[in-house]
DNA sequence: GCGACAG
DNA sequence: ATCTTGTCGC
């Protein structure tokens, strides 16, 4: 198992990550990107595929005093009610030590054998994009946990960040900055690194003054990721993320006060 | 050397 | 990630 302590070891991710960012696409992938359909018609006659129904959301909460036991959650989401339609989750040793630019090489483990259960037990709701908690390209090497999701699963994914990452070039005053932007020019501001445009913080919610950090993961661009997550977004954070949040916290707090096994 | 640092 | 209740406001 990786150590990241170990430089050898830190080189490694970080050559992974490089190997990784050579197959992001931040195109969109799909017919319902595209035509940006919803679910939200009822009556409308294009088949499934073309419609977008099932979006997918994954977090991963740790225990309180110990980093390595964790609780990766999915939960898959149904347009246009937002109903929840599945709920999963894994307690389990994480490996990987949480360091700041490598949080997919932590959390990807968990959330592949997430998707992999919903693959085998309910392939009919297999999420058609990902919300993860965390960031996509936002990045500094362009490669955050959204795009070890979309990549290595192949599935689209949009990176929903809480709080802000800062990129080496970027100002101190960048966040001020942005944050000065939404108040006089509206409720989305563009992020750009290196002259591209590599996220959006984004007022999700109308009663929001704070906004939310989205950037593609893979398999979409970032302008249609903006309109998937407003089209989940009843509080600040995105309903899929909010849900498998607090699924995961949920499970991992009553995890510490049961004395001891009651899983599954 | 020191601080900053998605979750 | 977690330590943490009430509280101010719509």
């Amino acid at each position: 198992m990786p150590d990241p302590s170990n430089s050898d070891d830190l080189q490694e991710m970080r050559q992974e990550q490089n190997l990784l960012r050579q197959c992001i696409s931040t195109c969109n992938t799909r017919l319902w990107q595209t035509t940006r359909q919803a679910a939200s018609d009822l009556n409308s006659k294009e088949p499934e595929w073309a419609i977008l129904r099932f979006i997918g959301g994954v977090d991963l909460s740790c225990h309180k005093d110990d980093q390595t036991k964790a609780c990766a959650a999915l939960v898959v989401l149904r347009l246009p009610d937002l109903e929840v339609v599945y709920k999963d989750f894994i307690v389990d040793d994480v490996t990987v030590p949480y360091i700041p630019g490598f949080l997919g090489a932590r959390e990807y483990p968990l959330i592949s054998r997430l998707l992999d259960r919903i693959r085998d037990k309910s392939p009919e709701l297999f999420p058609q994009v990902l919300l993860v908690d965390g960031n996509g390209i936002l990045h500094p090497r362009g490669c955050g946990s959204a795009c070890y999701v979309g990549v290595k699963e192949k599935v689209p994914c949009i990176g929903v960040a809480k709080t802000f990452f800062h990129l080496p070039g970027w100002s101190d005053t960048f966040e001020d900055d942005l944050r000065k932007t939404l108040i006089s020019h509206g409720d989305s501001a563009d992020m750009v690194h290196d002259g591209r445009v590599v996220g959006k913080a984004l007022i999700a919610s109308k009663k929001s003054t704070n906004p939310v950090f989205v950037s593609v993961g893979h398999g979409i661009d970032l302008e249609t990721a903006v309109w998937v997550v407003l089209l989940c977004s009843k509080y600040r954070v995105s309903e899929p993320v909010r849900q498998a949040d607090q699924l995961s916290r949920q499970i991992i707090n009553n995890l510490s006060k049961l004395p001891l096994g009651t899983l599954c």
